[in-house]
DNA sequence: TCGAATTAGTACGATATCGTACAGATCAAA
DNA sequence: TTTGATCTGTACGATATCGTACTAATTCGA
């Protein structure tokens, strides 16, 4: 990784639009990035999410030079930031292509759980599970997340996400205030959440052992 | 494909489990193969659909043998055939690969929007989407799908699936009974989808122009 | 041709979420 | 410290779907 450089992003900077050549590869550090569906009413939903275990470029490492989808910073924090040549030409090493090929199947492996979470589970279970994810990307920090924000994540409405989440903080899981959030019971937001937490995090831990 | 074996295959015939080795790689012509999420309660919804624009073998393509989900039949009909040995030394013909990193981009693509939409959208739209989908595989013939099984795929109860399919069909959009269903008004049936089924489409032959 | 099995229609109370709106709480900047 | 902006609580009727159950229609095999 000595080519690469350390940048820092801001929540909602968005890193290119569909069709756009990719010019860059981001390794997350602290920030997450997201995959969004935008919808002609404005409502959106996320179709992946990107932090320090994976990366973007997926498209890419597949030979495929222009972006299919807007990719969006959400939580904002540092990224290691690699330029597309170099990434391609990295390629070519057996190792990193591996590792970039498992990380293109942990990719898919979430967004097909996810993808079905969404349509068999509800509010409570998701947001619980997002939260968990989040929650293990931020090193015991709080997660600067609004319920209107969340709300844009799980594709439901805003007053939704607060009556979940009140309940939540009523339960002593999570605590909150004015888009400051921090879980504070792990193992009971497990609980409130569903199996495909686990599901994800053992897809990643099989694919990416050493992340 | 010299090295292909044409195979016929039931609707609901299991191909592999979580776990095991990848031993043959398939081709859907009238098949449909379908990667289904299953929860404790029994409950299954589809995460990924494999016609005859794809294949499967996602994870061999990027150089993993063991499977990951569990892939089943959906629609029987046949599907050529490719032993995994034979399908890795091809991965080393640059246009093989080519074609194969290509489809796993439109499969992960695929995956996302369907994902997206089982959040974002209601029973009425995913079922059409789904029949359209379905429909242009099937040339024009009828297609074997009772309400029960559409259940199963969309996620939702099948008295969902009944009345919605009650609805589409007093519109004239559709036509079944018992277990047979066909699309009389393909652009009716659009209107009744969402953006997603157009999304899914263009991005298959954006990227596999040749399918 | 009849009976069993499969498939579909439908009902109904319960629940989740929508869509919208407004008020109260908290924070940041002047 | 005030003020404006942002964030959260909450209400309420409407709608979608659940969960379940029972009945009716159709098909297929004996």
């Amino acid at each position: 990784m000595e080519q690469c450089e350390l940048v820092e992003f801001d929540a909602r900077t968005v890193l290119h639009q569909v069709g756009e050549k990719t010019n860059a590869v981001y390794f997350p550090e602290s920030a997450v990035i997201s995959v969004l569906a935008t919808y002609g009413d404005g409502s959106t939903i996320e179709m992946a999410n990107i932090g320090r275990e994976a990366c973007t470029g997926i498209n890419l490492t597949l030979g495929r030079e222009t972006q299919l989808t807007v990719n969006e910073i959400q939580v904002g924090g540092t990224a290691l930031k690699l330029p597309a040549a170099r990434f391609v030409s990295l390629l070519e090493e057996e190792y990193f292509r591996h590792v970039l090929f498992s990380t293109v199947q942990a990719v898919l492996f979430q967004v097909m759980v996810s993808g079905a979470c969404n349509g068999a589970h509800d509010a409570r279970q998701r947001l619980s599970r997002w939260l968990l994810t989040m929650h293990d990307r931020a090193d015991g920090q709080h997660m600067n997340l609004t319920h209107e924000f969340l709300s844009h994540m799980l594709g439901v409405r805003r007053a939704t996400v607060s009556k979940v989440a009140a309940e939540l903080r009523e339960e002593g899981l999570i605590t909150y205030s004015h888009g400051r959030m921090a879980v504070t019971d792990h193992k009971g937001l497990r609980k409130a959440s569903c199996e495909c937490y686990d599901r994800v995090r053992s897809a990643y831990d099989t694919l990416l052992p050493n992340a």
